[in-house]
DNA sequence: CGATTTCATTTTGTATACAATATTTAAAAC
DNA sequence: GTTTTAAATATTGTATACAAAATGAAATCG
């Protein structure tokens, strides 16, 4: 039957992989289906077509909203179904700022707990992200930030993590010039890091991130995330 | 049969009520558990346990479960399953310190956008909160903060809620002189407010937190969160 | 015609079934 | 007596089944 035509859920699922874990790829699936701009603010989620897309049966499915509804991607309401959420660019920019609130303090932290290695690594990693082609920059980006996320405790860590994932990444192929603007705020952020000034540390991850929020914003704009769908 | 006496989940679900929505009572059930300390640090989350003694089937708990795996109650690991999240004192201030970074936040943007009629129902909340028996602290306490929170965008409400959530609140059978306490952290923001200072708001705001925080952490260790299980 | 009710269809929420993986227990080897 | 191995048991993850509710379409009434 090629109701997979129509079907926008589509995607082989875990080809030849181990069986366990289902829910996990499905939410990792579905939220980049909703970060690219696939699934739009108010489409309704259907269980059976992502089941008969990726071939799996509706128990891991709804496992999956569950998680993408805590994310706040969908509008899970019970007896009507899940829905991607209506996020507005407001929402996208107050999320970085939190993101960069949390983040700015975490540098602040780092500018003055940070080893004199810490600082070299982090040098180098902003080197290589300096001169890397725009195809290695998210690996760099993420390392960079990973390393200065590693002086936060762990709850801070956990929050961290759940902002980063529920936002779009990647949006070097829609922003015009990003890799410049991704490099110089490192550039801020690693000065102040060196220069051991922790508020100058705050100030410029917060500054970075807003321009990140921003940057998000765009690439959802740019990928048709607040089009009519038809 | 009655092994409810050795089942520390039993419960009466939902007497007489709609079904429909199951997941999250579960959810608040469980989390219930794990914040009064009856389920400890380590403690493995029997599905089949819950089920008997709430009466429903796996289904609904499983997604329960990944609603508190998503808050970082539980630590779910596929194939092992579910168990209460060996979260320490660290956690726990750590997690009010974000807590008081957000509600700071928006506490500084309360003092320089709330109207005059706001500012006179925080301070009507707040003198029935400072004259009103314990029993009513927790209601008085909620609207004094959930007023100043309506001043936050939505991603920022939606992140209060998150934190507020996966939390213990109630500390006031447990720790001494909460109370007290508690009063003269609003009184402090409320004053800042009152004179439209909202850096003041923001410090008295993560002030408040901050010893939000400990009362917190004491009053899960009074609850036994961190003794041995026997 | 437009609004409202009734009936058919779809979709959800929960329960149950079953195969796959972990865990525990018992036996065997060293 | 301790470690390995092997069988038995329990638990998880996913699929399927089915009742309840929501949605949509036809029919009825104003």
């Amino acid at each position: 039957m090629s109701d997979a035509v129509e079907n926008p859920y589509v995607k082989v699922m875990n080809p030849g992989g181990q069986r366990g874990g289902l829910a996990d790829e499905i939410a990792a699936y579905v939220r980049s289906l909703v970060l690219t701009g696939a699934l739009k603010p108010g489409h309704k989620i259907d269980q059976e077509a992502i089941g008969s897309a990726l071939d799996v049966s509706r128990s891991p499915i709804r496992e999956a909203l569950v998680v993408l509804g805590q994310e706040g991607l969908l509008d899970v309401t019970p007896r009507r179904g899940a829905f991607v959420a209506d996020l507005t660019r407001e929402d996208i920019i107050d999320h970085y700022e939190l993101f960069g609130l949390v983040s700015g303090r975490v540098a602040e932290m780092a500018a003055s707990v940070f080893s004199d290695d810490d600082i070299s690594e982090l040098k180098s990693i902003h080197d290589r992200f300096a001169n890397a082609p725009i195809s290695e920059h998210s690996k760099f980006n993420n390392e960079f930030h990973r390393l200065i996320n590693s002086v936060a405790p762990r709850r801070t860590r956990w929050l961290l993590g759940l902002l980063e994932r529920s936002v779009p990444a990647n949006f070097y192929d829609f922003v015009q010039e990003w890799d410049k603007t991704a490099v110089h705020g490192h550039d801020e952020i690693l000065e102040a890091i060196v220069a051991r000034d922790g508020t100058a540390a705050r100030e410029a991850m917060e500054r970075h991130l807003h321009d990140s929020g921003v940057a998000a914003a765009d690439s959802l704009l740019a990928r048709g995330f607040w089009e009519e769908s038809k």
